[in-house]
RNA sequence: GCCCCAGUAGCUCAAUGGAUAGAGCACCGGCCUUCUAAGCCGUAGGUUGGGGGUUCGAGUCCCUCCUGGGGCGCCA
């Protein structure tokens, strides 16, 4: 668990009040430390710029206050050197001989090495995927499972108590649309001339599974009652195909959730009438126009009141995700709650809010995570997708095409603000040249080596790590034991799209040092490499097969031993 | 009209307010007798949409304009 960052950042505050104390520096406020990577090697491995912030504070050039803080800095093996470059930089170096003592390390900790404690074992659940189950997912949802999954791995790493869960939306008028839709086809299949229902589901998956259900029931739902038929229907379409295909094309994408929650459980057990009667003491509702409405404007003039309870007498989504939101917090106690949403769901981001304080709840303690919209092109166009017309993209076409790893690593790959556009055919055309493959790749070849150890009899038992003084090993010992500072801020700011960079760069000096460094000697010739370099290399090929293998964990894809 | 998000290399995208803005793909030129060539090396590519401001320092923060996506339902 190596936070290096964080304790050059504590170590330098120490410097600088130390500095005060001896009076080499004034006494003025020490701004945030923030240390970065520099993009230069020339700047070492690490630098901060506290100096430059603390110039005017102290009115005092920035390097001469550098000048005071490298003279107080605490020794540490850690580093080896501390220089100071203009403007006022200071830059610090790892020493060779800690850097080496961290492949023994990772070797002893397993791919829990850059694990950290951020989270103090807080149970936070995060919700994603949730799509309404009356169709296959499309390309769109491929990248919510995909963000939720990959926020999930990266915050268990970072010390949470995580629990994944998809939120089932099995009550509701989409759902009985759908229903009837389904049965529309299903009679359809029998002969029957059931019309579709108005701005009913479109798709060609709903005749697919209609026929699919005659195939199975026969006729037996056309003699029900109507509205028993439906409600069969709806059960039969929501667990044999729906969520069938949901599950499928997560297990595709390496997806597992520890939970699938059922909206229409909220209004068993009388739940929803004790939610209701909480926001009624609180005076949240009002009775208006036949419907009963939450009253958000009362707390906040720019929001607008909501309709929990519809004219007809029907709770509306609102409120499912009151009563949803209620269980979530109170019924099951998670400390801190976040929903994954696609970017046409912001209008309703205030005012979930709202309910969380009427709710009598710390709003903060719900994070809503809002993805753009993918946008689909194939064959040169652009495709508007829509669920109901039928012209969705289905994930799993694309999953068989390219393969669940590839497309799991391109929907990852782009921070959840972007607005990714793609493009269906390229995807395809480029599924060789995903970085994916390079990534997985490295992997492969660092098996492929042991395995050519093991048969030769190499072992990296008696391996000194302290031979490991090659440029291309320290480089590739340094991106290593960055792995921490990558799950931190991945954590911090629920962007796992950084792991993709980073596993991108381990895999690239991976390779780079198998170029420049050989491992096992030459069968003949120039053996290339002693024996006790061999030893050694060994001992960091299988700490870097750890780090690699757990880059590649966190962002759910399979780390291979053969390509 | 109001609100949210974005605009970075030919394309797809990175870049906790820091030093010379980076990758991949595509293009061009080299490299397999060696632990996997799904690889490596090299060349080329930019007024970070325009303008103003804050700051020692701005792709990043603020204002404004332009362009694109999304939202403003008793649908979810």
């Amino acid at each position: 668990m190596p936070r290096v960052q964080h304790d050059l950042a504590q170590m330098t505050h120490q410097a600088i009040r130390k500095a005060q104390k001896k009076k080499d520096l004034p006494r003025f406020d020490i701004p945030e430390i923030v240390i970065e990577r520099p993009k230069s090697t020339e700047w070492g491995d690490y630098s901060t710029a506290v100096c430059l912030a603390a110039a005017r504070l102290a009115a005092m050039a920035p390097l001469d206050i550098a000048k005071q803080v490298v003279k107080r800095f605490p020794k540490t093996a850690r580093l080896d050197d501390l220089s100071i470059s203009a403007p006022g930089f200071i830059n610090f170096s790892l020493a060779d001989s800690w850097l080496q003592s961290q492949v023994e390390e990772i070797l002893a900790q397993g791919e829990t090495y850059a694990d950290i404690n951020l989270g103090e074992g807080k149970r936070v659940q995060v919700e994603f995927g949730s799509a309404n189950p009356t169709g296959p997912l499309h390309v769109g949802f491929g990248r919510n499972v995909v963000l939720g999954d990959g926020i999930a791995n990266v915050l268990a790493a970072a010390g949470y108590q995580v629990q994944r869960e998809y939120y089932v939306n099995d009550a509701g008028t989409q759902m009985d649309l759908f229903a009837e839709s389904l049965f529309a086809r299903y009679a359809q299949a029998l002969g029957d001339d059931t019309p579709l229902p108005e701005g009913g589901y479109q798709g060609e998956y709903v005749t697919r599974w209609g026929k699919a259900i005659a195939q199975r029931h026969a006729d037996k739902l056309l003699g029900m009652p109507r509205r028993q038929a439906l409600e069969q229907i709806k059960q039969i379409g929501l667990e044999e195909h729906a969520l069938g295909s949901v599950r499928a094309d997560c297990e595709a994408l390496g997806i597992s959730y520890d939970e699938w929650f059922h909206e229409t459980t909220l209004y068993q057990e009388g739940q929803f009438q004790e939610i209701m009667s909480l926001l009624r003491q609180r005076d949240m509702l009002e009775e208006r126009e036949g419907a009963v409405w939450f009253t958000a404007s009362k707390h906040d003039e720019r929001l607008k009141d909501e309709v929990i309870i519809r004219s007809n007498g029907q709770p509306g989504y609102f409120a499912s995700d009151i009563a949803y939101h209620y269980n979530k917090f109170i019924e099951r106690g998670f400390d801190w709650v976040i929903d994954v949403w696609g970017a046409d769901h912001q209008g309703h981001v205030p005012r979930m809010k709202a309910m969380m304080k009427a709710l009598g709840l710390d709003p903060d303690r719900l994070t809503l995570i809002l993805y753009q919209l993918v946008a689909i092109k194939k064959g040169g166009a652009d495709i508007r997708l829509s669920k109901r017309a039928g012209t969705l993209v289905e994930l799993r076409e694309l999953i068989n095409d390219v393969g669940g790893d590839a497309v799991r690593f391109v929907l990852l790959s782009r921070a959840a603000d972007s607005q990714m556009v793609f493009d269906v055919d390229l995807a395809r055309e480029q599924s060789d040249s995903n970085p994916v493959y390079y990534v997985q790749y490295a992997h492969a070849r660092i098996a492929s080596i042991l395995r050519e150890a093991a048969k030769r009899e190499f072992s990296a038992k008696n391996g000194d790590v302290s031979l490991l003084t090659h440029p291309a090993e320290l480089a590739l010992i340094r991106k290593m034991v960055d792995l921490s500072a990558v799950i931190e801020k991945a954590a911090t700011n629920l962007a796992p799209h950084h792991l993709t960079h980073y596993a991108q760069e381990l895999a690239n000096v991976f390779t780079l040092f198998y170029r420049d460094c050989r491992v096992l000697p030459r069968k003949s010739g120039d053996p290339g490499a002693t024996a006790e370099e061999t030893a050694a290399r060994l001992k960091l090929v299988r700490a870097a097969r750890i780090i690699l293998a757990r880059a590649i964990h966190l962002m759910g894809m399979s780390a291979p031993d053969r390509m």
